[in-house]
DNA sequence: GCAAAAGTGTTGGTTATACACCCATGT
DNA sequence: ACATGGGTGTATAACCAACACTTTTGC
């Protein structure tokens, strides 16, 4: 045992709940745990913290470790440091969430990882340590956030349209918003740049795209605009 | 050196930016530093995480330890994990915000701590470590989250008139507030009880002193109230 | 031609803002 | 009597919520 402290010093880990947004459902990601404790069990995905990389390097490594995910948009949670967490002994969690798009990256968290797989949030099965708490704290967090910071498009695809915006917040904030008045709102922050790219292979009318203009959104919240939903 | 570990552990601290109202600042609470690394510069209070006490546990002790406060308002900010933040080796800060009600508290602060002082927040010191980066995001936090949250009345006494509670505000986001509009909008949210009570001792006529009724909070909360400023 | 979703305005109610004077008290 | 802050109402503008029909497209 090579390092040796005068104190006992907890162990630092990094945990994160990686959401996703199906068709209809907000999905979250979890590993299947091959070793004790809680061996077979549901978690999120994450990992100690090496000496020589921040919280947030530590962080992405292990998403990409364990579920193949990079380049994902990735916020600090809140840090979880129970007595009791781990059995084994001291462990302090850094928690994160991450927001993906799910129809960038479905198939490789599937695939390259051995045993990942997504849950709609309203189903999940029991989680190993305080998983389900943390998790439970990064569902609000995500519900409070998405409703004044423009975090809600990291869900979507880089072109999307105006009713699958729409879907996305009412999966989210869980109750249903009114087309006109949403489209009014959202247009009329003029964040959105209609691009000249319809939908394509759809059995109706074919909605226009749109993406979100970040540069512009930097800008205007430096002239003090501040978005809301 | 009795705790040793098969891999490198960062060691692990709190820091905590305290908050203060005067009369027309709004001011935090630093201590001087009686050691190397940044001996005499002054710091935000904090320490080691002890490896049997929760954060909030531990965030409570240094404050008791350091500056005598106790009962405070105490919440969780952030988890600082820059590799260079201390010198000497890797050391990971969990950093939490907290608010006093100097009133209560400014003497006790003073005396019990022998290096310990309020500064004005538009004039710090040069701090130790990255304190000042802990403080910019604390300092941040709050403006945010007391114009959605209840937490301004953590810094008045508990008995205050509507003045002192608008000037807390107009103190803290930096914006001046239109009197009638303001008792308006906090008379109508029904959160404060008028009490059978005015100041005394002022060379003019006297308000009536209110008092902030959390019961009722939480109560509207649960039927989904919203409070804002 | 029909099914399915896209796209589009108006009205009424509520809320936010701007604004100025008289009152009570202590010196 | 004067200085100091306490306390109060109204009018206008901005914003939000409710609501239904026509258009386009693929099958």
């Amino acid at each position: 045992m090579p390092f040796s402290y005068e104190y006992a010093r907890p162990a630092l880990t990094v945990d994160c709940a990686v959401f996703g947004l199906d068709e209809q459902d907000l999905q979250v990601l979890l590993i299947r745990r091959g070793q004790e404790p809680y061996e077979g069990r549901w978690a999120l995905p994450g990992g100690f913290v090496h000496v020589d990389e921040t919280l947030d390097e530590a962080a992405l490594r292990e998403l990409e470790e364990e579920t193949g995910l990079r380049k994902v948009y990735l916020e600090q949670l809140y840090t979880f440091g129970g007595i009791d967490r781990d059995p084994r002994e001291r462990v302090v969690t850094v928690a994160y969430y991450a927001l993906v798009k799910l129809s960038d990256h479905k198939v490789k968290a599937a695939t390259d990882a051995a045993d990942a797989a997504w849950f709609d949030v309203n189903d999940l099965p029991e989680l190993a340590f305080d998983h389900r708490e943390i998790f439970e704290v990064a569902l609000a967090r995500l519900k409070g956030k998405v409703r004044y910071q423009p975090i809600g498009f990291e869900l979507l695809p880089r072109k999307f349209t105006l009713t699958q915006l729409q879907r996305m917040y009412e999966t989210i904030l869980e109750r249903k918003l009114d087309k006109r008045n949403f489209r009014k709102k959202i247009l009329g922050m003029d964040l959105l740049v209609a691009l000249d790219e319809v939908q394509k292979d759809v059995a109706h009318r074919a909605a226009r795209l749109y993406k979100f203009d970040d540069r512009r959104y930097r800008k205007l919240v430096k002239q003090g605009f501040s978005f809301e939903i």
